[in-house]
DNA sequence: CCCTGATTCGC
DNA sequence: GCGAATCAGG
């Protein structure tokens, strides 16, 4: 027993079998095992058996280039659905109001723990809705557009 | 990514 | 002759 395997008769009968049955060459690789799908195709070419029935080879082999790399392909198209801008602006590090004294133009947003007792409201004239501006920017976040949101299922 | 066959070429 | 590497596609 050969421990190479070789293309033996009864294997290449084998082979020539399977081939002229339609199976595929990494199919036929793994009944006769031993060869990888490329040693099938090749002994396949070798012994002249290519084109199969019906075999539909749409594409014709390019003479393969002598040596050049693949320049990779530019292809221009729009970029695809950067995040839209959020506008950070800073935000005041601690509150001037409690929930006493907040008046009705003041910023409502809240600053800390609030069971702690340096819970505070921010207090800063309030210009957008209930918020001051660096609040509000954070308040009122800019949604998605519409077809997005579809495409994500949130409409 | 998986897969298909086709081709080249060093061994 | 053999088949890995590499190719063009599906």
């Amino acid at each position: 027993m050969p421990r190479s395997t070789s293309w033996t008769d009864d294997r290449i009968e084998i082979l020539t079998q399977l081939w002229r049955d339609g199976r595929s060459a990494s199919a036929i690789a793994r009944e006769l095992g031993g060869v990888t799908r490329n040693a099938v195709i090749g002994k396949v070419h070798r012994l002249g058996l290519s084109g199969r029935a019906t075999p539909a080879r749409p594409g014709t082999r390019r003479p393969r280039a002598p040596k050049a790399e693949r320049p990779a392909a530019r292809s221009r198209r729009m970029p695809v659905a950067k995040p839209w801008p959020v506008v950070v602006e800073p935000v005041p590090l601690a509150g001037t109001s409690d929930v006493a004294s907040i008046g009705p133009h003041m910023c409502r947003w809240p600053i800390g723990d609030p069971r702690a007792d340096s819970f505070a409201l921010c207090g800063r004239a309030a210009v957008r809705g209930a918020y001051c501006a660096p609040h509000g920017a954070i308040a009122y976040r800019p949604t998605a557009p519409d077809h997005l949101l579809r495409l994500a299922g949130l409409r």
